[in-house]
DNA sequence: CAGTATCCCCCGGGATACTG
DNA sequence: CAGTATCCCGGGGGATACTG
């Protein structure tokens, strides 16, 4: 009991030593992947994409739209370009009529709903846990 | 081997259930706590404030200010009200002159910034996959 | 030092209408 | 059906100056 929460506890650092602890704090570089990469794929509308993705293997743009609910016409088609430039989903038209195209996951897709969905459901378990909280600040 | 993948590939069909099984597609709910949760924890900023909180167990304004490079002041102290309220954080001011202010992650925020940390190890072991996607996806 | 207060700007994003 | 094209708006957020 004791040992697994002093393991989690060094996984813990090790892994933010590994992020921060090259960094050297006088130069920030300007230019960082990381916040880049989190800034497509950590928005609120990719992640909800994502997550739907990664529960139905195939959609379609109007489905998409439905299981995203509130998402306008242009953020969706927005997202689903820069998901597919990243590399996350992969667009397939068939060129009927009328057109149908579906948006899957790719592999590379799949690996960070995995990650995506621990978060999510952190989040799923949590969330009355963070309105509790809310409530009894704004007592205060 | 393949039963690890297989077993993987369970668990996150079990999570996707356990996060989309529940939801009616015909009345999906107008509020939603978990787009709400994650509207909060999951911004850019955030995440930053966070794991900057994971990396130094105490932060004050100005330092954190420098670690999260290119935050403004109104963000900031926006962001640091909110992840409090959240429960993420805890504030502990000393009524010194100049004033003192210490802040740091709770528990319930420390259990989160492992999950986070998870997602941000993720970004930075695959950022160049995702340039490289991206590069190749510009010529195309 | 740790923030507020103020001003201002810009653009993300919604709604609607349209097209291949 | 799967998007684009346009228009328009609100408010998120940056810069700066100020204060307890």
């Amino acid at each position: 009991m004791e040992t697994i929460a002093e393991n989690q506890k060094v996984r813990t650092v090790k892994k933010l030593e590994k992020m921060f602890g090259h960094i050297d704090f006088k130069n920030p570089p300007e230019l960082c992947p990381v916040r880049d990469v989190m800034s497509v794929a950590s928005d609120q509308w990719s992640t909800l994409i994502l997550l739907w993705l990664g529960y139905f293997p195939v959609l379609r743009f109007n489905k998409l739209k439905k299981y995203v609910y509130g998402i306008s016409n242009k953020v969706l088609s927005q997202r689903l370009k820069v998901l597919e430039a990243d590399g996350y989903i992969q667009r397939k038209a068939y060129p009927e009529v009328p057109i149908r195209v579906e948006y899957s996951l790719t592999a590379f897709g799949r690996s960070y709903v995995e990650k995506l969905l621990d978060l999510a459901e952190w989040m799923h378990d949590n969330s009355p846990k963070v309105m509790a909280n809310r409530e009894k600040y704004g007592l205060l």
